[in-house]
DNA sequence: TATGTGACATCAA
DNA sequence: CTTGATGCCACAT
């Protein structure tokens, strides 16, 4: 088992803070957190640091997807679809593990964390 | 100190 | 546009 504890209050906070940061019926990539926390090529990082969010319940996991708007990690979450069915109760449909529209709910957090505009 | 792992992104042909 | 290979960084052992 490869869960970690969240005590970690490192580089993974710094997602979770991020993530949480995500509007309601939003959805965002990895990159963008990666970016964001100036580690562009790093958007491995962002997705490892959900794996250990995912035993926190403050993030919202399902609302990150890659760029293309696949629910990747879906088969994370203890439903099969339960990522889905989360992103769908938000108003995010999804099919065949893709985001509909990922673009229209795009949330690029360099944009809405920083200058604001 | 070194090695392995990972829910992606990017470059090259 | 697609397919194939590599990098990237932090955490755990």
């Amino acid at each position: 088992m490869t869960i970690y504890s969240p005590d970690t209050t490192s580089f993974f906070e710094r997602v979770y803070v991020v993530v949480r940061q995500i509007p309601y019926g939003r959805v965002t990539s990895y990159g963008a957190i990666a970016a964001f926390l100036g580690r562009r090529g790093s958007a491995r990082m962002v997705g490892w640091a959900m794996n250990a969010a995912h035993n926190l319940s403050d993030v919202p996991a399902h609302r990150v997807v890659n760029r293309v708007g696949m629910l990747t990690g879906k088969h994370h979450f203890a439903g099969t679809h339960l990522m889905q069915q989360l992103l769908e109760s938000e108003g995010v449909l999804v099919q065949q593990d893709q985001v509909v529209h990922f673009k229209e709910h795009f949330w690029d957090p360099t944009k809405a964390l920083s200058s604001k505009g």
